[in-house]
DNA sequence: GCCAAAAGTAGACACTTGTCTACCTTCGCC
DNA sequence: GGCGAAGGTAGACAAGTGTCTACTTTTGGC
């Protein structure tokens, strides 16, 4: 067994390397050859049959891949980020909305910049995951779609316990949740493409989070609260 | 001339047709080959050089269409909204603002609907431009965002027009007005492909633009004025 | 250290593709 | 009613592709 959790052999490893560097810049996966990732990859093509039955599967073991290095990091991340604004003290809204709502707005913007930071670490498998979700393979949409879902499902776990908002209708909740993961998803190309805009992008991305969140607790009939925070 | 602003040539629109078909089940236009959308469209290989320099031109050939035939119609659309609620009674906010909150959600209602009726009529335009919005084609991409940021802007100027909103700051409304736009392009994919689902996307919508906009209303200092309108 | 399984290679096959040159057909206009 | 351009076709070419069978190398467990 390999120290890390990624796929161990040589081949696959450098197959799939190869796949993210082509699709990173101006190609689909399935616009792309099997021969070209073999080429790439400095492995014969037949090769490539020894690892994958085709390039779905291809595709699957990326974002499987994916999954694993982005997701507990990324809940770790806002974890730590509550952590570091307080210090696990939960008050409630009702006893001192204001504090709660500038903590809510502190916690956002720590996790922001981190997912920011995050992205920027690993840009090829957002690029990777962007095209995909919305691209031509049934199966990749699916497999990103149901990662997106648990991406939400995780957001909308955490605004809960972490109390970033006050109780709102569960259903709702995560439809907000799957809204902030995809808008995060798809600035993440924003914030690749356009490095001296990074930080108008985070603040698009804090102030969407917010209005989000704050009008679904007005709607929720937290109006009355959250004015009296904002005076 | 036609007596429709499409392209007239026979051949042209035919290929148009047929990258299209092929596009909206597996396919991305830049995955197609030349010859497979010559004969999908019954005609010679050769004849695609007659219309198109190559397939990002085909491609920009139908946003071009594509944004013709949704922009003016979208923009007819939100009016006809906004008249059927009120027969332009502009009324401020100040004043009632429970009848103007009122009112947004109700043209907010309508405008959905007829947004997605729009969708059902125009399935391929839309799966095709999601699919391409991003795609791995870097003139497509460009193209796609900037008539989303022409559909943004137009919004969002109909909601200062409509006065669906209090006064707000000019930029940030641009900012949710694309939200809005990015969100209803992708909320069709499911509208599409859903079709049990649909009066349920049709709320989630609704929800969606309601939560942003007043979140948005609500940190720009009108906390008091809606939560009056929601009691 | 052996040996089976896994990983990688070689060469060949039928097929599709983009693009070229050359030729035919239809259409709009004077 | 003819003529030039635009639209459409035919055939051919080299280049690239997926996949097959058969062979060699590497590796991990006993």
């Amino acid at each position: 067994m390999g120290v890390s959790n990624k796929v161990s052999a040589k081949g696959k490893r450098l197959l799939i390397e190869a796949a993210l560097k082509l699709t990173a810049t101006t190609r689909s996966l399935s616009a792309l050859s099997l021969r070209e990732v073999a080429r790439e990859a400095g492995l014969n093509p037949n090769t490539f049959y020894r690892h994958f039955k085709n390039f779905d599967d291809l595709g699957l073991a990326i974002i499987r891949e994916m999954t694993q290095e982005l997701r507990q990091p990324l809940r770790d991340l806002r974890r730590e980020a509550a952590d570091s604004v307080s210090k696990g003290t939960a008050v409630s809204w009702q006893e001192n909305p204001k504090l709660n709502l500038l903590r809510s707005m502190e916690v956002t913007r720590v996790t922001v910049k981190l997912f920011f930071d995050y992205v920027e670490d690993h840009p090829n498998a957002f690029i990777l995951g962007v095209r995909e979700l919305h691209g031509a393979s049934p199966v990749m949409r699916n497999a990103l779609r149901s990662m997106m879902n648990d991406f939400a499902q995780d957001i909308a776990e955490d605004i809960q316990i972490l109390n970033l908002l006050p109780e709102v209708n569960q259903a709702t909740l995560l439809d907000i949740a799957e809204v902030i993961g995809r808008e995060m998803f798809l600035l993440s190309m924003d914030y690749i493409e356009q490095p001296e805009q990074r930080s108008q992008i985070c603040e698009k991305a804090q102030r969407l989070i917010t209005s989000l969140t704050v009008g679904h607790a007005v709607l929720n009939g937290y109006g009355p609260i959250l004015s009296e925070a904002l005076s």
